[in-house]
RNA sequence: GGCUCGGUAGCUCAGCUGGUUAGAGCGUGGGAUUCAUAACCCCAAGGUCGGGAGUUCAAGUCUCCCCCGAGCCA
């Protein structure tokens, strides 16, 4: 069973911004962490592209729906594709094949007698494409959310039965499992006491979007269709465009991360659809929160949105993955410093890691004829950095397992930190002025090496490509946890170690003491620039 | 208005079922050192734990009230 894990279906409304970066980036932490473990890993992201406010969007610069479309959910292709997202799959909602999908769902549930009709009516906002029940302001009422006046709509909508779910779904949400973190769990348990009443399922008189069949004049409201693009997306390139086989490919999903604000529609309605249609229900939706800037809602009016594409250009994917996912919390809001995004790479990636690799390879190249010194004690398993290293690697995958970047990441520090702090008590740069002590300081040096290796074998799902420059100063070949291990072919490891584990691309190299005494080391290099930011981003 | 979270050093946060001088990282100040990306290592200053009352031998940690912030629902 493959491990599938998704990202929402991004609205293609408006261009990316740095909140669909994020959960972006913290599901690709995931699936690389997931691969290296071994897992097969079935990731999807895309695009949801339908419903009235993409009509009027488009209409309003001029453009069909459809080349609205294609141009912003290019862009979101490929933005994904410069932060080397190893996403592999990609689903737009527009798409033939997502079309039939939504339509064997739709004859499941219709079969299965939760589709009826009936009158909907309310005040409509068309940037939530939402009806907002508020009768207080009935005389002239805005949206709460984006403080735009709301519509009346007094229309025949075909209605799904969410109120024959209302035990299973009470269960589901109760379960310790399910949503997390748990502060949304007690927030959609709530929601969920409060009954669940039957939703509408289509819209008259919104031409973009998918037609219900047998009723004419109805397209499927866009969170019916953009839901159903978790199936769609299962399908390979040359699959038939049939449910069964995408359920086949990856379903039931393990993991669903979203932002706070559609928690419901993923831990109420998507699970009752699914219940409806007989079909397996993910195994857990986990909704982060947002993130603010220096302490404000990033937005257009204020005019201080952080755009990914620059942030990426200046400062590029490792530095903004550590910061985001070492000192964020996952499931709280976060806000973005510059200062301390500064700060934190330069001190984390720069001083505390990237210059122990750097002070090491460099003082064993320079004693020990270029290369990796003769390990002699270092090579026990008992020794104090391998006891240390292996227990930090305990804790990382701990952390990872439960979504806990920034646990992940500190333990990781803390190794680098111990292993500075036994550079500075052993001191091998005076041990070498006295005779006899190479094989004392080759061992001391051999073991912090070791220790590099491992922080840069533990950082690969964090920060892949920091990982792969650490690699390569020690000599060693990169790890693969991208997509691109989805091929199944085995990755050698280097210089003939053992690649025993199938499959997996980590468990071989995590072991202690794989450096080859002798082997070369190459020039050191600063793995990791500094973050000189003297302008704002 | 109802419900739910949170308010702990300048900043981001840990502090489990109440129990020695309230912790970490960053930032700041000082020291030591030279292998290294002005990096690393060590030390220090800094908090009446949002406010008030109560329970208790003992409360950041429990109860109540209030203030502030966020969210969900009305």
């Amino acid at each position: 069973m493959p491990f599938t894990l998704t990202t929402p279906l991004y609205y293609v409304n408006d261009r990316p911004h740095l909140g669909s970066t994020y959960t972006t980036l913290a599901c690709d932490a995931i699936a690389r962490f997931q691969r290296l473990q071994g897992q097969q890993v079935e990731f999807i992201t895309g695009c949801d592209e339908h419903g009235q406010k993409i009509q009027r969007t488009a209409a309003a610069a001029g453009l069909t729906p459809q080349v609205h479309c294609d141009a912003v959910s290019a862009r979101f292709r490929d933005l994904w594709h410069s932060w080397q997202i190893s996403n592999n799959h990609f689903i737009r909602t527009t798409e033939p094949r997502h079309r039939a999908i939504v339509e064997q769902f739709f004859a499941r549930v219709e079969a299965n007698g939760d589709v009826r009709e009936g009158r909907q009516q309310g005040w409509y906002c068309v940037a939530c494409e939402e009806y907002k029940d508020d009768p207080a302001a009935a005389t002239d009422p805005s949206c709460p959310v984006h403080q735009r006046p709301l519509e009346w709509r007094d229309e025949m909508n075909l209605f799904f039965r969410l109120s024959r779910y209302q035990e299973p779904i009470e269960r589901l949400v109760a379960s310790p499992d399910f949503v997390s973190p748990a502060s949304r769990q007690r927030e959609v348990q709530n929601f969920v006491a409060g009954g669940l009443k039957d939703f509408s399922i289509s819209r008259l008189d919104v031409p973009w979007g998918i037609p219900v069949p047998g009723h004419e004049g109805h397209t499927f409201y866009v969170w019916f269709d953009a839901l159903l693009g978790y199936l769609s997306a299962l399908l390979q390139n040359d699959d038939p465009p049939d449910l069964e086989l995408a359920i086949s490919r990856g379903w039931p999903a393990d993991l669903h991360v979203i932002g706070k604000d559609i928690l419901r529609f993923h831990a109420v309605f998507w699970p009752a659809m699914l219940l409806s249609a007989g079909l397996e229900l993910p195994k857990r939706v986990f909704g982060h929160g947002f993130l603010t800037r220096e302490g404000q809602k990033m937005g257009k009016s204020l005019g201080n949105v952080l755009d990914p594409e620059l942030l990426l250009e200046r400062c590029g994917p490792d530095a903004v993955r550590w910061y985001l996912l070492r000192d964020i919390p996952f499931g709280d809001d976060g806000d973005f410093q510059q200062q301390r995004f500064s700060d934190l790479v330069n001190n984390d990636l720069c001083n505390t890691i990237g210059n122990l690799l750097n002070r090491t390879t460099s003082m064993a190249r320079k004693w020990f004829d270029g290369g990796v010194p003769p390990a002699g004690a270092a090579l026990k398993t008992s020794h104090p950095l391998a006891i240390t290293a292996a227990a930090a690697s305990a804790q990382f995958d701990d952390a990872m397992a439960a979504l806990e970047f920034r646990g992940a990441a500190e333990s990781l520090l803390r190794l680098a930190e111990t292993a500075n702090g036994y550079l500075n008590t052993q001191a091998p740069w005076k041990q070498m002025k006295q005779p006899g002590q190479e094989a004392a300081v080759g061992a001391d040096l051999y073991a912090v090496l070791e220790v590099s290796r491992s922080l840069a074998v533990l950082l690969a799902p964090l920060v892949p490509d920091l990982s792969a420059r650490m690699l390569s100063q020690l000599g060693q070949p990169a790890l693969v946890s991208g997509a691109d291990r989805e091929t199944g072919d085995v990755v050698t490891t280097e210089s003939g170690l053992a690649t025993t584990e199938s499959g997996s691309t980590w468990h071989p190299v995590r072991q202690w003491g794989l450096l080859r005494p002798g082997d070369p080391l190459p020039e050191p290099v600063p793995v990791m620039q500094r973050l000189e930011l003297d302008s704002p981003l």
